[in-house]
DNA sequence: GTGAACAATGCATGCGTATTCATCATGTGC
DNA sequence: GCACATGATGAATACGCATGCATTGTTCAC
């Protein structure tokens, strides 16, 4: 039996209903002039004919298709799982749909948007993925207005929102400070991001303003994954030699939380006794009862507004937002890896 | 600055290039009778014009979107994250796009259905949702196949793809048997699928099997996720006066890993020396040190193999397959939370 | 009771592309 | 050199819906 296509068309429901296929178009349009009887015929006839408005006709000629693109660069972190949640419920609460897309960490987002340009989508989210200019321009040439999530592109036109990471690098130095840590390590994230760039840099300053000197701060990169943390962390303590660091700054949650399980199950080191760890984001896997982890809470749900309020998905005649860089600030949240001083109680 | 639409189109593009629009298309149509020389000239002003061929318009004439949309319905449980990165990588590699839906855990999807097939989908994967038989008939009859993931109702028009669930379970019955353990607790997920009810109806034959009484079998049922399985947990053995099982069946990994952590953190029990412990899926946390979970591999890749046949997008002409049932052996995967007998070393 | 404003409706057209059909040029085998 | 197959091309049309425009019927104010 061949894959028949039994889909009728507003004109077979019109026909069924007595009314024009104008009418039924208005029918299934919000807003529009029909009175009320007609629209119940029109109902009535698309029941019985299981008729389903075509989405994807009616793109063509009111040239917004209601879907939203959104790149993801890197789905082993759980927070932009987290993120990608988030934002799939928000979106089809707005009745739109969401197209994703997923790169390898590290690679270029510029296929992808190539795709996404094909199927005219309203608007583009990037999270963690890189953006060339060509392809900002490509999208903004075509009137789609793109946001990247959480990383910004200096002196490029594409908008961003992110939350403030050089201040949370700060507030995690001032954890550590408080706590009396004395020498400090990272491990640090992908380079060609901002986003890590930015919390080491805040971390590091905070630190100075302290008086620590750069020597008593180690800096490890590593993959941006648990594992990537886990080897990184590996690494970093193997060389007896050199004195242990008091504090460990993992770049983001998912590589404290592999740092955390290379010290205690591999090196035998005790947390937060023998070395006091933070992590970054908040992300509800940090919070369970082996990691307890003392981080930065990114706060989600206002990068998400603010992202949606860039995008201007409502209003396609606004024009679009470049060069924006919104930072959000986040707080720390206080957990088990760093002990609690007196003064935060 | 209003949001400009310099799309240019296909006309655009002929015109520039000296030819027809019939030209352009076919230029852009693998497969096509056109000269060597004529696609060049078309791609060389396609390529000053920014041209991107407009998928929704061609869509249009061909019926087909190439977009296939994935219904996640359990976002919380990081096998699904990793069961939709999958698909998603798999579907993007074959030139598709992936419209995604997420919906509440235990809500059905008709709604979701509903907006899949306003936009012409290809076809339908569902992971972890329920179906009503009016959705399965409302896709059927448009000619758009659906494939539930890791799930199957009886009786249903709609196939589905899953581990064989029965089996794992059985597997699990027979490691905690070699294991020593002598009487069962479960903690279960949700009672509507068929997923959890296949993996316990078979760890229990197996063990009745072996004359385990349906008395030292224990079964509590559990929201899906780490925190309903770390609450089921607590209430499990808060009961001081019940003996303790031995042994612990979390109906999926992300359960197991929560049951593991009240054990451990909040009953003060180890595991595996005071409990044994397992669980199903092989997500990779359960890799990780602190949790080294024994479970049941779920093989994805077949899985997302025989859907992707049964979908048979490749061949839109091909019937839709009703009612298929394919299940798929998983394997134990032997790991640290249940003692390794000597005759599985 | 009259003209104007307005709501409801249908007709016709356009959205951007794929595809059918007819045409023409070119090459093939004999 | 001829009949024929083959490949390349353009004109025209269809895909399913939204919308501008014209028309009709209705209500309202005066």
């Amino acid at each position: 039996m061949t894959r028949s296509t039994n889909r009728s068309t507003s004109f077979d429901v019109a026909a069924l209903a007595g009314v024009s296929q104008s009418a039924v178009s208005r029918a299934f349009t919000p807003g529009s002039s029909i009175a009320e009887e007609t629209r119940k015929k029109v109902y009535e006839a698309a029941r019985k004919l299981n008729y389903v408005p075509n989405s994807i006709a009616s793109s063509l000629t009111t040239k917004r298709t209601n879907i939203v693109a959104l790149i993801v660069g890197n789905m082993a972190n759980p927070f932009y799982a987290h993120v990608l949640h988030a934002f799939s419920k928000k979106l089809q609460e707005q009745g739109r749909q969401v197209l994703i897309f997923t790169v390898d960490p590290g690679a270029d987002s510029d296929e992808a948007i190539l795709h996404v340009l094909k199927y005219q989508v309203d608007g583009v989210i990037l999270t963690a993925a890189q953006l060339s200019t060509r392809m900002t321009s490509m999208c903004h040439d075509r009137g789609i207005p793109i946001v990247l999530f959480n990383r910004y592109i200096p002196g490029s036109d594409a908008s961003g929102v992110r939350c403030d990471n050089a201040a949370g690098g700060r507030l995690i130095a001032e954890a550590f400070l408080a706590a009396g840590a004395q020498s400090f390590a990272m491990i640090t994230g992908d380079p060609k991001g901002t986003t890590s760039k930015d919390r080491v840099r805040g971390f590091v300053e905070r630190l100075q303003e302290a008086g620590i000197r750069r020597s008593d701060i180690v800096e490890v990169e590593g993959q941006s994954s648990y594992e990537g943390a886990f080897n990184a962390a590996m690494g970093l303590f193997r060389d007896k030699n050199r004195s242990r660091p008091d504090a460990l700054f993992g770049i983001n949650d998912i590589m404290a939380m592999g740092a955390i399980d290379a010290l205690r199950y591999r090196l035998g080191l005790r947390v937060p006794e023998d070395l006091m760890v933070a992590g970054f984001d908040d992300i509800p896997e940090g919070r369970r009862a082996p990691y307890q982890l003392t981080t930065v809470r990114q706060p989600i749900n206002q990068m998400i507004e603010a992202t949606l309020s860039i995008l201007h998905l409502d209003d396609p005649s606004h024009g679009i937002e470049r060069g924006i860089d919104r930072p959000i600030s986040g707080r720390l949240i206080w957990r088990n890896t760093i002990p609690v001083p007196p003064e935060y109680r």
